[in-house]
DNA sequence: AGCGATTTTGACAATCGTTCTCGATAAGCC
DNA sequence: GGCTTATCGAGAACGATTGTCAAAATCGCT
């Protein structure tokens, strides 16, 4: 059974009210400095939590960090993310599912998933 | 100025040996048990300037740990990777570059990276 | 509202991959 | 053979993340 916690509600809302990515730490000392005595640990279990039950979307970064947002759009789909500034465009892309998915079957391999992320500099920042 | 020392053959001839993506640390340990007594951080050297250098591929495994491999085919390519055997399929993919130039461009987002990887279970692992 | 069982929290230690430090070693050049 | 300078390697340092465990908080029930 799953239990509401301010903390939670705090993590989530954190998120949401962000653009882009952010990595578990950039979040936790944002809500430090919004006066929160939440722990680190928490804030990465939370957000853990919240990819799991499909709320936040995660992804890795160029450095080999986990960087988590808010979810619009439930379901499958793709970024195109700022490099500057995190700000981030959710996209559709059936054409690459289909893509990749014959892709697989042409070599003989099951069960395909993938991961498909464009990196860029906005108009903004450019 | 770059010299050649026998450690970086080694790496080299290590990882062309092989046929799919290798952590560092596996390679290194690999060296060790073949009677090698190269160190960890050379490892960690070489594999990086031979990515560098564009003589093997790099990706970060869903762990986060980066995993290289020999490169066969020079200039860009993505790739389809057995996610128990690790084996890897080069694939190239037009289509899909053109895509991600074309959906930062309609976004008004410059100079796109894309990080386009296929995991799946090859045939002989399923 | 009060109680009790059970989750969740948070400070801190532990882990893991990777990079840094720095004295020792060895390539390449004369 | 020497000299200069890049490279090596052992271990420390690092940064992100996860585990530990006692203390605190939540939910269901009365």
């Amino acid at each position: 059974m799953k239990r509401n916690t301010w903390q939670r509600t705090a993590v989530r809302e954190a998120l949401s009210a962000r653009d882009g990515f952010v990595s578990a730490q950039e979040l936790h000392t944002a809500l430090r400095s919004a006066g929160s005595p939440i722990g680190l640990a928490t804030v990465y279990r939370a957000l853990s939590d919240l990819a799991g039950e499909g709320d936040a979307d995660s992804l890795q970064s160029a450095e080999g960090e986990n960087l988590y947002r808010a979810c619009v759009s439930p379901g499958h789909h793709h970024h195109l993310i700022c490099r500057v500034c995190g700000r981030t465009v959710e996209i559709e892309a059936d054409a690459i599912e289909e893509w990749a998915a014959r892709t697989a079957a042409a070599h003989g391999f099951r069960d395909p998933q993938h991961v498909v992320d464009v990196f860029a500099v906005c108009d903004r920042c450019s």
